[in-house]
DNA sequence: CATGAATGAGGCTTCATTCAT
DNA sequence: GATGAATGAAGCCTCATTCAT
């Protein structure tokens, strides 16, 4: 009962601002599709700044959960948990456009700005999604199948095509099936993966 | 003088959007920082959202006439071809970190959605630099050295990880110096060149 | 332990807006300091004018029964009685700071103003207190030891000061011992004894 | 032109709180009655806080011109100069209900009550009327004519009752003509001067 | 041409009050 | 009786846009 508004606001949220962007998404609007009045909105969260940043962290979280219920082990060779892990998050992104659009904007948005700026600090790395993506590079690394390159620079040769490529396709400008989803995580590991 | 006062409002925009997101750069603040009373700004451009597409089409302009001045002859080599351009692309959003930041804010907006879905029909094609992207890819699908994929993947992941870098480097999270700088696009190439 | 709510309330409403004024003392607030639900406050109050005029009320009766429980004859020299009376008033306002100044507040809003109105058309007059003073005033102009002057003059005259003196005397402006307080009811007096 | 909007906006707010209190005066109706759009009280006043304060101010800047155009020298005796105070003061205020009112409610209100504050470290003194008015019962104290009290203690005395008085002539609890005024302002010199 | 004062629609937020538990 | 989650009217303020100078 009492999860039901905060959750009923949060995914009213996440459409608007998907579906029109932050400047599309005002609090009466968002109330309006949550089915709740708009009071309310501020019952549940401070303002709606924090409204944002917490649906972010929601997001955040269900990909992390996704990331690690499938239960990596460091045992497993690093080209196959990084296959699984590609998989899992192009799978999700495919699965819900609104987040990605949700999490593009986000990001590239002063909310997002600082938040980045944050993880310099390391504040993020508690997150166990975080922290299994730098246990894969760093084992990667030592062994010698993965370029000995930055974090960030891993990341963004690794992740960053995934999430282009998944906001493509739900714009229609690619079809994705599973082959093709397939050779675009090869083609990702081809870009860390170490020798030639 | 009529092209001062132009350029002065588009580099009064550029700047605070960069700087504060869409939300911190109101008319009247561009007006400001642009030395130019507010009514000027409707003299130049119809409305706001004009002001802001037009900023975007002169970036892209920018990137395109450096990418086109070197003269990239269909003779040379793709891997040369596309080493030339992403090394051209990479060095200019290190040297324009608000071109980056304004960038991807507007890529992730309503405005650049659409702008997107446009691409869909063609109606960029005429732009000499996709143009030339466009070409480059199909050479190198056509001779085998270039994965066969369709051109929005392939372009996800060749260019990017180059803008996440970029920006990852405005915010110091890594020091990209030369020889980073080329490791990655060798690593971009890793991506999409063919065989393994 | 129902008396035990109300004033309660009561009492948080006077700390409130003592401390804050009208507006810094939402229903909320109330109920969180007297520790009760918000509901609660709509159970002994109609709604929270009336809470507000009630607390006012509850004031005066403080004041009235200080001023009567010295059982002031008329018998006793008028000089003696305005001197007890004063000091009464003082010492209470002295004693009670958050009265006095939820007591200027009322005054100089529209709930006050309208109370005020009133006591033109004698609505007042059963209070034992008011009849106190007129008596004394009426009695002292009789017997041609006080100013014949209206009485809400007289009533400025002689009253007024006290409570600008307690307030200042709370903003720290003037410290009041027993002899400076002595002084002030002398001067008081002046300002109303015929003659001189 | 200029100050036209400026003073109908300040007019209005005078006239709205003096007749509805702080919580009768919303923006809009402000904005309404000076015949303006809302926008325009945010050109000249940065937020309501500040349009209440600067109000006040213009009303002391009034009140303070009357006193000091008289040309009160120091050279004329105490008492007179008391008294042409009070005359000035009590006339302005009897024919300008509505400052009285906003007056009475500016001062016991949270804006009002860290003015007073600043009092306590003479930041007012530089006010004009205010130096007067120190000099005037500075003088009378070193004379020996007024009695030797606080300051804020004099004030009370006698100004207080004049404001009062105003305020219940305005509810119509009493009729002022000429000499009643002049009965009070002899009353308010006999509270302050001394011996007796 | 250039300006910037004026505007008001629309956004965010508060808070008195109700009502189901 | 007591509670506090829910509500939405209403307040404050911003800002894109216009228009008279």
């Amino acid at each position: 009962m009492k999860k039901d508004k905060r959750s009923a606001i949060l995914k009213a949220t996440l459409e608007l601002v998907a579906e029109h962007g932050f400047h599309g998404a005002p609090a009466a609007m968002i109330a309006g599709r949550a089915e709740v009045g708009v009071g309310t909105i501020y019952r549940y969260f401070e303002n709606k700044d924090v409204l944002i940043v917490e649906l972010m962290h929601e997001i955040e979280r269900n990909m992390t959960e996704k990331l690690l219920e499938h239960g990596y082990s460091r045992e497993k060779p690093v080209r196959e948990r990084f296959r699984d892990a590609c998989g899992t998050i192009l799978r999700h992104f495919m699965e819900n456009p609104m987040e990605v659009r949700f999490f593009e904007q986000f990001n590239n948005s002063p909310y997002g700005m600082s938040i980045r700026r944050d993880a310099i600090f390391g504040e993020w790395s508690t997150d166990g999604a975080t922290a299994m993506i730098k246990d894969l590079f760093d084992d990667g690394v030592a062994e010698g199948t993965v370029k000995d390159l930055p974090l960030p620079v891993l990341h963004a040769l690794a992740f960053g095509p995934l999430m282009d490529v998944a906001r493509d396709s739900h714009l229609g400008l690619v079809q994705l099936d599973t082959g093709l989803m397939g050779c675009i995580i090869d083609a990702c590991w081809d870009a860390v993966k170490s020798g030639g």
